[in-house]
DNA sequence: TATAAATTTCAGAAGTTACTGAAATTCCAA
DNA sequence: TTGGAATTTCAGTAACTTCTGAAATTTATA
């Protein structure tokens, strides 16, 4: 790797941090070697500056483009595919967060929703059903959020999370406002409200956890 | 496995899934039968539902320990541990998203910082840096929302999310309020002001994500 | 403190994934 | 078309991970 000393740090951090974001050690650092160059590359410059083999370099920006992190251009006289990473640092984060949505929560969901429309086998079977169906409540109220903020431009996105929780505020006026007029206690978007009572209420034994 | 077909159904799958989330098929199917389950397992009685080595569910065990997923229980009058998964949900989601944060967020954010108080070798080092100080940026400011709004009771955090892109009509109001009024152009409670005015400047390019 | 149950560790087998170089295919320009 | 450059595919091998049964260790109570 005849990289200079900073960009080479970062590749291999990135190489080895591929591993817990779901691509192994090539992709990882395919991708970062593109995020930090400041001109599209082709294939044989990244088998130059990592070493790895061109067929590896091949498969590797293969998955990175079914992940949709990077994008093709081609520089006049020159046949090559070359590769970038968008400039817009958002949109990667944007395309990360779609991607793993879709491949680590939507599956469950779809499986989820089977599993609730059947009929349980016995009361065991109605509890784990019972738990089945709090789960999708959750994801959906999740992924509505995250539905619904996705849309939002970039600088109303960031807006809204330097807010904080100052969000908390707005919700606190609301309620009191909400209960000095009596009005009722469930929250005004009707879409997913509180299901049930049990918060949080232990069951027996004792609660340590402990390693 | 001698599950009734429900909760084995789910097992699969989340074995199967395991490898997407950081954990192997044993430590998904594990998970899935506890979480299921309207009482403590022990380790004999998860071998006896999975068919799985005892020595293969004790290392499962031990590394959804580590995840802080299960918690360890005693029951009176058996000395072996018994195991069980928090029954409140949205704890569950928290502890997923604390880990996840540790394991795949900060560990890139102390090397980012490192790596940009360094001197850069030349003008492509120089480039890479700022690449990277944009990134240590959008993660300081997602990091810092997900630390305050972590910090919200379960029933705040729904609230949050019912609202949804709705927070975009309060943040258009405060918008147009602040304008109207000719007040400071950064976000009011101080917390978590604005970091910096670099709005995903392009660089050159075109901007239109081929394929 | 002895003993038996429960749990963990560990070396090696089984299974899986990553990587390579050679061959096949695609693609463009002449 | 054809020739050659660029890219992809693929079979085999290397590297790694998971899983097991046996042995070692820990733990609770007699």
């Amino acid at each position: 790797m005849d990289l200079p000393p900073l960009k080479e740090r970062f590749v291999i951090h990135f190489g080895e941090m591929g591993a817990r974001w779901g691509v192994n050690r090539t992709v990882g650092q395919i991708y970062a070697l593109l995020f930090l160059s400041d001109r599209p590359l082709c294939a044989d410059d990244i088998v130059a500056s990592l070493g790895l083999s061109r067929s590896n370099v091949s498969m590797g920006l293969k998955e990175l483009q079914a992940w949709g992190l990077v994008r093709l251009r081609h520089l006049r006289g020159d046949r090559r595919d070359h590769f970038t990473t968008p400039e817009d640092i958002w949109e990667i984060v944007r395309t990360l967060a779609e991607q793993r949505k879709s491949r680590e929560i939507d599956p469950t969901q779809t499986l989820l929703r089977e599993l609730i429309m059947e009929d349980p086998t016995g009361p065991e079977e109605e509890f784990a059903q019972n738990r089945m169906r709090e789960t999708t409540e959750i994801i959906e109220l999740l992924t509505g959020w995250y539905d619904e903020v996705k849309t939002l431009e970039t600088a109303r996105l960031k807006q809204l999370l330097a807010l904080g929780a100052a969000v908390q505020r707005i919700l606190e006026f609301r309620d009191s406002f909400r209960l000095s007029s009596k009005k009722s206690d469930t929250v005004s978007n009707g879409a997913v409200g509180e299901r049930n009572g049990r918060d949080a209420a232990p069951r027996l034994g004792d609660e340590d956890g402990g390693k």
